[in-house]
DNA sequence: CTTGAATCTGACATTGATGATAACTCTTAC
DNA sequence: GTAAGAGTTATCATCAATGTCAGATTCAAG
């Protein structure tokens, strides 16, 4: 596929896709005239290259990981030097770290919404019930549920 | 306390503190001579500020946020406006996707860090025993424990 | 008063991924 | 073949917090 569609599938920018190609973190094959060609598998490596960075990961440290990484199509993965391995463990807590912030910053958050909420229930008696945004035993739960790895 | 003090306490460069009293995120009372002279309470606001950085929020997001948080001291606190209001669910829908995106990146970092480990022992029967990262009942739990919130 | 440490302001740089534009080339459908 | 749309390279810009340096001023202690 081409760079258009990768972008569209991936939802990741052609100048991102071109950058990272450019740091090393995809390949594509060429066309006669230049033009990059990817395979199906760019899709999923996409996504979890968007991933490491959200996570805060340099372009760097992914170049690293990847071949390392038990792909899609379970192809033979390197295994990490001793010296990619101390690093991920430091990721690993950074990471664990970094998600102790977002639990306090989101239990900010909700103090305040709920405040705001209950103060306009009071004064106003708002007419939609107030919705629960952490739902019970929600479906949609991004954020509380399933948080400990398998 | 003065400048220096305060960014020792939380961490916080001194650049960053008086980038903090630019943005309209702290305050300080100000000694003859133009010194900054901050109060005991700002070593937390400080680090709520940090925290909130961490989380993504930018500074415009926090000024506004800010006056409507529980003090330390219990303040009287500001009601959010509903504009803010919708603007801070949205800040907590990009947090829990934020987590859970870091979750799976962790997720990846384990499977690298335990197949390298695993190879090691494989091949080179290593001298220490492995240590499990996720301890079992942990208290340093960053990570696992305790990601609901109360 | 003097001296050294701390602080002040202000300006410029960095970082790293991404946006945007320009000028040119390839692909594809007609 | 041609025109339109997509792709190419290359360069400059952005964002937001923070680093850093320079020159002036203040503070605290001898």
């Amino acid at each position: 596929m081409r760079i258009g569609e990768l972008a569209k599938r991936t939802g990741v920018s052609e100048r991102s896709l071109r950058y990272y190609e450019k740091q090393g973190l995809l390949t594509a094959e060429r066309t006669l005239g230049g033009h990059r060609d990817y395979s199906d598998g760019a899709v999923d490596r996409v996504i979890r290259i968007q991933e490491l960075f959200a996570a805060g990961l340099h372009s760097k440290k992914i170049v690293q990981l990847l071949p390392c990484m038990r792909d899609a199509d379970g192809g033979p993965s390197e295994i990490a030097t001793p010296r990619l391995v101390n690093d991920l463990v430091e990721e690993r807590e950074r990471i664990d770290r970094m998600m102790a912030d977002l639990v306090r910053s989101r239990d900010v958050l909700d103090e305040v919404i709920d405040a705001a909420s209950d103060s306009r229930r009071q004064t106003v008696t708002h007419l939609e019930d107030r919705q629960p945004r952490a739902l019970p035993g929600s479906g949609s739960g991004t954020g509380e549920a399933a948080i400990s790895r398998s």
